[in-house]
DNA sequence: AATCCGGATGATAACTGTTATCATCTAAGA
DNA sequence: TCTTAGATGATAACAGTTATCATCCGGATT
C-alpha cells in the first residue's frame, strides 16, 4: 500500500518545476508528520530514520525551496539577530516578506484588538500584531514575487 | 552643559540595583539616539565610536541585562533558529516571553482584525497577532519574573 | 533503452551571531 | 581606604546557516 501523497507530492513537484528526489518526498513527508514549529535540525534528526545518508545541507537548501515555492511558511520572519525597540510609544509593526523590514505603526492604527476567550492556562500580557506584505520600495524594486 | 539623561541613567541603574559604569552610560545613550530595530552589532558600532576601547561582548552582556530589568525590548522573541509552520489552518501565536515556546490559537478566536487606514505603499498580505505572557508550565514554575 | 544536462546531493569549509571563560579591573558600600 | 561582588575586555567556543564544489541523478529528448 503506498502512501497517499507520495502522488500528490509528486504532483506538486512538477506544478513548482522542482525535481522530485528521494530527499525531497523524505523531507516533505516528515515535516507532515511533525507538530508545532519544528526547526530544520529538528526536521533533519527526524529525516535522517528513513534516509540516513541524507545530508543536513540538503534538509537546509529543501526547506527554503519549499519556502520560496509555497510549499511552507516560516514560523516567524524574525529568526535572524536579536532586534532591540527603541520606540517607547504603543505600536506594531509592518513587516516586508522580501526584505524583512521592519517599520512601526501606531497601536491607534487599529481597530481595538481582543480575544474572544482568554486562553486557559496562559497569562496574557499584551498583544503584538505584524503586517505582513510587500514594502513600497520592494514593490517598486517588483520583487513582489 | 551635562547630558540630562545621565543623573536618570544612574537613579535607573541604582533602581535596578546595578553598578553604574561608563560602559552601560555609553550603550544606554547610543540605544536613546537610535532609530528603528538595532541589532547589537550595529550598536556596538556606533558605540565603539564614543568609547573605542568598549569590547563586543560588553554590549551583548548589557544589552541582556537591559532586557531582564525591563529598561529595554526586544522587537521580536523568535531571534533564534528557522521555525516552521506545519498547522495549515489558519491561526496566531500564544509566545511565552519567559521559555518562548510558541503554542498556536485559532484565528477565529479573536475578534475581526483590521487597520482604520491603509498604510501608504505598503501592500498587505495578512496579519499575524502574538499573543505575549506566561504559559501555563512557566507560571507553575514560579518562572513569572 | 541510451544519452544528456541542469539542477540536486553530500561533505565540509566558512561565515554570522551569540555565549562562555577567565584574568583583571572597578563601582560603591563599609 | 579597603573590600568585594559584579563588570569588563580579549578571545575561544558554540550554534545556526550558507557557500563551495565534485559528483550524482531525474526527467526530457532521442
Amino acid at each position: 500500500m503506498n502512501h497517499p501523497s507520495l502522488q500528490q507530492f509528486r504532483k506538486l513537484c512538477r506544478q513548482k518545476g522542482l525535481p522530485f528526489t528521494p530527499q525531497r518526498q523524505a523531507i516533505y513527508a516528515t515535516l507532515m508528520a511533525m507538530h508545532g514549529h519544528p526547526s530544520p535540525e529538528e526536521v533533519y534528526l527526524r529525516v535522517r530514520r528513513k534516509l540516513p545518508s541524507i545530508s543536513l545541507a540538503t534538509v537546509y537548501k529543501n526547506i527554503h525551496t519549499f519556502v520560496e515555492s509555497g510549499v511552507l511558511r516560516e514560523a516567524s520572519l524574525h529568526h535572524g539577530p536579536l532586534r532591540l525597540e527603541v520606540n517607547e510609544s504603543p505600536h506594531h509593526h509592518l513587516v516586508c516578506t522580501r526584505c524583512k523590514s521592519i517599520t512601526d505603526i501606531g497601536e491607534s492604527e487599529f481597530a481595538p484588538l481582543r480575544l474572544k476567550k482568554r486562553p486557559r492556562g496562559f497569562h496574557t500580557e499584551r498583544f503584538a500584531v505584524e503586517v505582513l506584505g510587500v514594502c513600497a520600495k520592494c514593490t517598486k524594486a517588483g520583487n513582489r514575487i
